[in-house]
DNA sequence: CTATATAATTCAGCGATCTTAACTAATAAG
DNA sequence: CTTATTAGTTAAGATCGCTGAATTATATAG
């Protein structure tokens, strides 16, 4: 990787941080949302399909403490948990309509520096974010779909 | 802003969400940080000179919780405490060495995939990306500074 | 000098999450 | 059928961070 560029995504990393942390842990404390609580939310409404041990691989906790987390959620009505009727021992992990839009709130809050910087942008500069961007998306699916599919 | 360029936005988000979060919470666990630690680390690291209420009011806790939380981190040598000599009422709170390396650890975890994802570009590509995250850097720059200096 | 306001600390108590260990249920292997 | 493995749950105990209230020290106002 050619140095500029090096220092390019250093100083994107840095007002990333700077700018979604707060707001997410803001969000959080806002909504009487635990950070693990909005984060599996947020997990869940990129996998559709998850069980217990999935979730506590992606984190790096148990099982038993994943049980626990989700144990919660379902009683306020964020997950639906169900049995998976391939192999009873799953459970399947689905975010309930309220679930998702929790999920969409939390993204959106920490995100949404993002959208009030390119709303600053001229036509002609939003073109060529976009397009970065969305290189950048395509790239990552590339890199996704022979691992995604590896499972199960 | 046009709907092709919002919908890329969210796709980016999504991106966003589930490359790092994971990776930030795993990074967290392993080393023995708690969240609510690592995020005052990395605040620190990006706003040289902080105090405590300072930091109460970025994560939306109490001044106590942040007394206590940083009484912990300047035990663990993370963080130097001072007195400020303009207002001997205020501690200054400055990132030690240490401190400094843990965020930057943390900081790379969090967005390794980024860089991954860059490695893989062609030049041309990766021209194109450079160009555009360092228009998004100076555009914030530009919404950052009338605030930033307002202080002290 | 006295009174008030501000910054930080300390302590007790609470709630949340984690771990380990024991347990149930379902599947796979012999 | 018996045994071992896998997925998830439950319970007990520990840790952690947060709050509210009381306290100390500094700064400001009258």
């Amino acid at each position: 990787m050619s140095p500029p560029l090096e220092k390019t995504i250093k100083d994107w990393m840095n007002l990333n941080m700077r700018n979604s942390l707060g707001n997410f842990m803001r969000f959080a404390r806002e909504k009487n949302y635990s950070l693990p609580q909005l984060s599996a939310l947020i997990h869940l409404s990129q996998n559709e399909e998850c069980n217990i041990s999935g979730l506590g691989t992606e984190f790096g906790v148990t099982n038993a403490a994943v049980s626990q987390l989700l144990e919660k959620m379902v009683q306020q009505g964020l997950v639906h948990r169900s049995e998976d009727p391939q192999d009873r021992r799953n459970k399947v992990l689905v975010l309930t309509e309220e679930g998702n839009k929790i999920a969409n709130e939390g993204m959106i809050e920490r995100h949404k520096w993002l959208s009030d910087l390119i709303n600053i942008l001229t036509e002609e500069e939003k073109d060529h974010v976009d397009s970065a961007l969305r290189l950048l998306i395509d790239k990552a699916a590339l890199l996704d779909d022979p691992k995604s599919q590896s499972e199960s």
